[in-house]
DNA sequence: GTATCCCTTTGATATTTGTCAATGCAACCA
DNA sequence: TGGTTGCATTGACAAATATCAAAGGGATAC
């Protein structure tokens, strides 16, 4: 290898990895759900192929110039925020068929790293293409507005969770999330492996670790979950989602 | 007035108020921004018309059915979620130039509430005839993108300070925030008045209305601002962002 | 296979923020 | 003008979470 090139650059398109929306089994929960057949077959064309990453590879940046957006293929993400005086906040989890890289498009730079938290594949969307091809075919403008706008509901949820919610009732709303998300890909709603560590779930939550370790044993304590390690079975769904009303529970 | 017209019926559009784009010194700052004056008037054309509002009104409800999205021309405007379980959260708060509405894209239904602060107006921007101009305008197309996005990254700048600030880091982020609005807008950064209440400061910042009034007088102590009630003047600005560091401060 | 390292759990204590309560201030209305 | 009402401030105390510290468990690398 010449001195001039890198060791560890990474291809940015993985030579091979054929990529078409139309054979995609997660197209529905993609962007390109609602397309008729002609219009999907358009898109693939778009498609710039995909990626592969190795558990702990970034697929981007901070600071990296944007010109693509992402949709999860097969693995799982992290998306983090970094600030220069140290701050550290996971902005989400992302799982198949889930976009990202939407931070991006505001300033033409990433503002926020990716990370692969296990080997994954990504399809990579060119975003000036993307929206060349959403100007000719209406119904993909439509549903990229609606995936953005998606995103700023979720975005609403987390401060709602971050802003209003204790540590426990944060973790519920979590572990609920993520088995509603599961279950919608055909996985167990109720057992899954977590691909994350219990600092960056804490992250996300605006807890420390060890307060999220506590609050999975106190689960655990009261027969809600089963937990060992990254493993998680939910014995105890209605139980889960009792927590989430608050104490004085004003309903109606 | 007949049986059959509630008394508290405001017409969705102000008759009378005209709202041209071209002619508005906020363009620069809202969505025609980068449009060619040619462009400007299809997108004239396209508003469909103004809405003054007086403090208190909503401009829209979680539920209403999502047509328009809204450009603040003047006034001030808070966002904020509730969930069944009483919880309530505000999300944002919008002054002029800025967008609200966006998140009634995914669902075609409002998924927050928008309320006045104070006396303000907004215009109107059909959503469906704004995405059918952007088909035509590659700027405004890509403009609306990046609408998006930001408030996308502005989202993650809230779960930064939710996730990871303390008490007085959020008030400072807060006022410094509010500090460079004001002055984008040909306002004083440093001498503002406060629409909003310390509850609802509390509620986006994630913290109770007494904890917000003692990071106030707390300020004051130490001669970073001058309070009296909603009249604030920052008197020390690097001060304010000096707190920003954590203690700790892991700086290059 | 085994040693290492990172992640997780748990306990004791400190800090921060919330809760409850009382008072003060200011604007608005009659 | 005076009273009412909502908002803001402040204090004392309680509760939640963070911090510090130690030890155990699994996965990974050699």
């Amino acid at each position: 290898m010449h001195a001039n090139v890198k060791q560890n650059v990474v291809p940015l398109i993985t030579p091979g990895l054929k990529v078409a929306c139309s054979q995609c089994n997660l197209r529905e929960l993609c962007l390109p759900f609602g397309l008729s057949d002609e219009d999907m077959s358009r898109l693939d064309h778009l498609i710039g192929g995909g990626r592969k990453l190795k558990r702990g590879q970034h697929l981007y940046r901070a600071g990296d110039p944007f010109e693509s957006i992402f949709a999860v293929r097969s693995g799982f993400f992290k998306t983090d925020v970094l600030t220069e005086d140290g701050r550290d906040q996971v902005t989400g989890f992302q799982m198949a068929g889930e976009i990202l890289g939407m931070d991006g498009i505001s300033t033409e730079v990433h503002t926020c790293n990716a990370v692969a938290l296990e080997d994954s594949e990504v399809c990579l969307i060119p975003f000036v293409e993307l929206e060349m091809l959403s100007s000719e075919i209406h119904s993909l403008q439509h549903h990229l507005h609606k995936v953005m706008s998606r995103e700023i509901v979720r975005d609403h949820g987390v401060m709602m969770l971050l802003g209003t919610m204790r540590a426990e009732e944060r973790l519920a709303a979590f572990l609920l999330n993520l088995s509603q998300r599961f279950s919608a890909r055909g996985y167990s709603p109720a057992e899954f492996h977590l691909r994350m560590t219990r600092e960056e779930i804490g992250s996300y939550l605006g807890l420390k670790l060890e307060t999220v370790s506590r609050a999975f044993s106190r689960f655990q304590d009261e027969g809600l979950i089963s937990v060992q390690q990254k493993h998680v079975r939910i014995v105890d769904i209605p139980g889960l989602k009792a927590l989430l009303a608050p104490p004085d529970g004003r309903i109606g």
